[in-house]
RNA sequence: GUCGCUAUAGCUCAGCUGGAUAGAGCGACCGCCUCCUAAGCGGUAGGCCGGAGGUUCAAAUCCUCUUAGCGACGCCA
């Protein structure tokens, strides 16, 4: 469907043609003075210049030209040259109607679907997740779904850090502590067991004990680096181990996952880049991309235009080990061969910016994507803790996710056994459901771009912009919803119908824009902008709620296209939360 | 050191492709439940939009300088 200001802008660009002026000038804008006017053209100031004339002039005769039109019930000029208008009712009305009969709630399907790939920039198999996994997570989900939602093609790959030091230092730690496994007998040649030789609660701790462990004994972090060098070219027995490691972590990671309504459809690794390092090592050296510096290959990515020093982007390590940046590579070969993705969007913490840079240069320069396959760094802040430093548990520690969710999940069910007489197992089912929807509230209501503070407080609010605030007025108007239907009434007999009071107009417009803001923000990858219309939209709901009493309106045509209304929000509403990847209960 | 990001009410944040009186929430204070969920709604107080110049009819928004905080800057990921 058609953008609500696009039909206005088109009503006001015949105007401007009408009364002699180019239509460039006829954009119209959401009113910045509701108090005055619904909807703003600005175009008559910037217009003076070009006509030498004064703009209230220009104004005045635009608005004549209107003067017939059926689509507004006001149209004025206002010194010094604005043009505003409020909306005729039954437009609206019908526009409103439209959109719920239409079977995308009026937003447009783009007619050029694209292939996108998003990047959640791995969270590391040795570790669990922690609170910094939680970002990319979360952010990634919603731009996978706004995409999907537009009528792309989206595929999320987890891409886990399986790759690097990182898997030398365990496998260096696990030969300290068990020489006699098989996997470190060089003469062995059998099959390797199935079993794992370690839990995940061990190797969660195995990792941080080696990565301490590395930074002051340097001949430790040293066969750390010889056995990732093995590992990378191809031990038999620590290829086994990674396949362990992979295994435990995974079943773990997909648990967690799961927990935060985030999935993926690929589950790839920067280990599934590998096979294609030395092809593409070889392949950038013959072309005369790469050249040797102080014994490692590097690819010089520098531009005139740089106002910084952007350093080569390096290929191969003096030692011919492998590098981020060549896993990168790597994978960009793999995507490009097995999907061939028309997009790759990283959703990453932002102090990778460089590292992306360089990656995306080297990607293009090196032809190893199309002309036109887009590479986007969409980075993301810090999650800091209430003293504006990155978040930690009290003890100072890393924050599990698995923790942070239990802790928002009780700290739900404690408000909600508060609150209402509910039995404990309904009441931990809506507490897990909230408290979810706090966790991805609180984040995505922030800039991605910017740090925020997590405020486990503030998110499980019920009151002001939160996930349960929203939460709230979704199940509000499911209960008058079901109430009506109870007492026999039945959706959809009557359409909705023009507003009959200021607050209902004013939740009917905020309705109107649905489409233009789901599109803006996929385009500008904003999920905060879904989340600010959502509070807006709450906002004028419980506003119009207040004052006017549905179920017992005695008119039932007024009733019924009142309750029209509120399914439009409700859908509206979830169709909103769910993009951003929670849902609302039932009750609450 | 170079480059980048950030700076808006006591706190947490919107607004930044220039437009009329800079918006929310929390906290503070004052009101509103015989009535669809008061986990709600209405109202009051609270601002040299970090500072200084400039561009423009018009600047929180664009440009320059400056201050403060954070971050990035080739053999970690």
């Amino acid at each position: 469907m058609k953008k609500i200001l696009d039909f206005i802008t088109g009503e006001m660009v015949q105007a401007f043609t009408a009364a002699g002026y180019d239509a460039s000038y006829a954009k119209v804008s959401l009113s910045n003075r509701p108090d005055l006017c619904e909807y703003q053209c600005n175009g008559a100031m910037a217009a003076a210049k070009a006509y030498k004339k004064a703009p209230i002039m220009i104004a005045n005769d635009v608005v004549e030209k209107l003067a017939e039109s059926r689509v507004f019930s006001e149209i004025s000029a206002v010194n010094p040259g604005f043009i505003n208008l409020k909306l005729e009712a039954g437009v609206l009305a019908d526009y409103l109607r439209k959109m719920q009969e239409d079977e995308h709630l009026s937003i447009e399907k783009t007619t050029e679907p694209r292939k996108i790939m998003i990047d959640y920039g791995g969270p590391n198999v040795a570790k669990p997740l922690h609170v910094g996994h939680l970002r990319s997570a979360i952010i990634g989900e919603s731009i996978k779904r706004m995409g999907r939602l537009m009528g792309h093609e989206v595929l999320g790959d987890v891409h886990l850090g399986d790759w690097g030091l990182q898997m030398g230092l365990i496998i260096t730690e696990l030969k300290a502590r068990k020489p006699e496994l098989v996997y470190f007998d060089e003469a062995y040649q059998g099959e390797y067991p199935a079993e794992p030789p370690f839990t995940i609660g061990e190797l969660e701790e195995i990792y941080p004990t080696a990565s301490a462990r590395s930074k002051e004994d340097e001949a430790y972090k040293e066969e750390a680096m010889q056995a990732t060098y093995l590992l990378q070219h191809g031990h038999r027995g620590y290829q086994a181990v990674l396949r362990h490691i992979l295994q435990v972590s995974v079943t773990d990671l997909k648990k967690n996952y799961e927990r935060l309504n985030v999935s993926f459809d690929l589950w790839k690794g920067e280990s599934d880049a590998q096979p294609y390092i030395p092809e593409m090592a070889e392949y950038m050296k013959n072309a005369g991309y790469s050249r040797l510096d102080d014994g490692a290959w590097v690819v010089d990515v520098k531009e005139e235009s740089d106002t910084k020093e952007v350093p080569p982007c390096m290929i191969l390590k003096s030692d011919g080990a492998s590098l981020y940046t060549t896993t990168d590579l790597a994978t960009i070969i793999d995507r490009m061969k097995n999907y061939h993705p028309d997009k790759m969007i990283y959703v990453v913490d932002k102090r990778q910016e460089m590292h992306f840079i360089q990656v995306f240069r080297c990607a293009r320069k090196t032809k190893l994507v199309e002309e036109n396959t887009e590479l986007e760094f969409l980075g993301f802040g810090t999650m800091n803790g209430k003293d504006g430093k990155p978040f930690k548990t009290r003890e100072g520690g890393v924050m599990r996710l698995e923790s942070l969710i239990q802790d928002i999940n009780e700290e739900m069910f404690r408000k909600i056994t508060d609150n209402h007489e509910i039995d404990a197992k309904e009441a931990r089912e809506t507490a897990k459901i909230v408290g979810l929807a706090a966790i991805k509230y609180g984040d995505l209501s922030n800039q991605a771009s910017k740090d925020y503070v997590f405020d486990v407080e503030r998110f499980t609010s019920f009151e002001g912009n939160t996930g349960p605030y929203i939460l709230y007025t979704i199940v509000r108007i499911k209960s008058i919803l079901n109430k009506y239907q109870a007492g026999g009434g039945c959706l959809g007999t009557y359409g909705i119908g023009k507003p009959s009071g200021s607050s209902e107009k004013a939740l009917m417009l905020v309705l109107s824009r649905f489409n233009s803001v789901m599109e803006n923000a996929f385009d500008e990858l904003a999920p905060h902008k879904i989340c600010a219309y959502m509070y807006e939209l709450a906002n004028e709901f419980n506003h119009f709620y207040h004052e006017t009493k549905i179920l017992s309106e005695e008119d039932e045509e007024q009733k019924a296209s009142w309750i029209q209304l509120l399914a439009l929000t409700k859908d509206v509403l979830e169709l909103c939360t769910d993009t951003l990847g929670f849902s609302a209960p039932e009750r609450m």
